[in-house]
DNA sequence: GCCCAGGTGAAGC
DNA sequence: GCTTCACATGGG
């Protein structure tokens, strides 16, 4: 039992990984990045070739912390299942070192209800206000800022819906109330859905309200870690269509046809690395 | 003021 | 089927 824990690892930029769009909690605090992982609030630091982690209570199994950050994936292996074309060979370049997370799929599903024509930067906003008003304290270390772990649905369906409009979310409220409801009650179960054929996962998913096929692609991805689906948002929209079809038309459905045949077995990790690509403008 | 942001659902054709 | 529009809020 130890509060802290060092782990081997290469070919991990935490920085990129933790801001660039996938999990909205984490802040930097200095040389840490301070983040609460389901019940647990944890800081990490990185250091050329490790990560070190640092909790409030002593922990005997970090399996949790190694799940969430995906410590065994072999990034080289994931990189050379991309294809072997110009906009791809960029965008590796552009986006050093960054993983995929494997989120709690309620926070992942309830965060990108909130996600919707939103700026990262305001869904952080929002999603702060949200765990500080319905999420349950949790401890930190000796003179830590407060944290409280991501609100359970039963908490959120509990809420009206001014009270979370309150939390600026504006005409998502709804959307996030009635889903919450939905998991709450046991009508949707994500931890069944875990188990399911991904296009079976991606129609229950698509039942809930709020949620469309760019949501449900993100839970796919980010929470059940599921390489096909393939998030298509207004950044990834752009990309593909300035990069693999300039000065043409093309409809988004081409566009989920031409991914689905196009980036291979890795292709959630290519999505993130054409969004990241994208929002930087190249820049690392 | 204007356009845009990790979209979705409903209404119109 | 596909296209258009409303929906809140804040950044640039």
């Amino acid at each position: 039992m130890e509060t802290t824990r060092t782990f081997a690892l290469r070919d991990y930029n935490l920085a990129t990984t933790l801001t660039c769009g996938q999990a909205f909690r984490w802040q930097q605090q200095d040389r840490w990045w301070t983040g609460v992982i389901g019940t647990r609030w944890v800081r990490l630091r990185s250091e050329s070739g490790s990560i070190t982690a640092e909790t409030a209570e002593p922990v005997a199994d970090w399996d949790w912390l190694t799940h969430y950050l995906q410590l065994h994936v072999d990034l080289g292996e994931v990189l050379r299942a991309f294809p072997n074309d110009e906009p791809m060979r960029a965008a590796v370049a552009a986006c050093r070192g960054l993983r995929l997370l494997r989120q709690d799929p309620w926070e992942c599903l309830a965060s990108f209800i909130l996600s919707s024509t939103k700026q990262i930067v305001q869904i952080r906003q929002i999603i702060t206000l949200l765990c500080e008003r319905y999420g349950e304290p949790l401890a930190v270390v000796p003179g830590g800022t407060r944290a409280s772990a991501f609100p359970a649905p039963a908490r959120l369906a509990r809420a009206t819906e001014a009270e979370l409009r309150a939390c600026k979310m504006g005409f998502r409220a709804p959307y996030l109330r009635t889903t919450a409801g939905l998991i709450a009650g046991g009508q949707c179960d994500l931890e069944r859905l875990r188990d399911l054929p991904v296009e079976v996962a991606r129609a229950e998913l698509i039942k809930l309200p709020g949620v469309g096929r760019k949501i449900a692609d993100c839970v796919l991805l980010f929470a059940y870690g599921s390489q096909s689906a393939f998030p298509v948002d207004v950044w990834v929209m752009k990309a593909l269509r300035q990069l693999y079809f300039p000065r043409r038309r093309v409809s988004l459905q081409r566009l989920h046809q031409f991914a689905a045949s196009h980036f291979g077995p890795s292709a959630g990790y290519a999505q993130q690395y054409l969004f990241h690509y994208m929002r930087t403008g190249g820049r690392t």
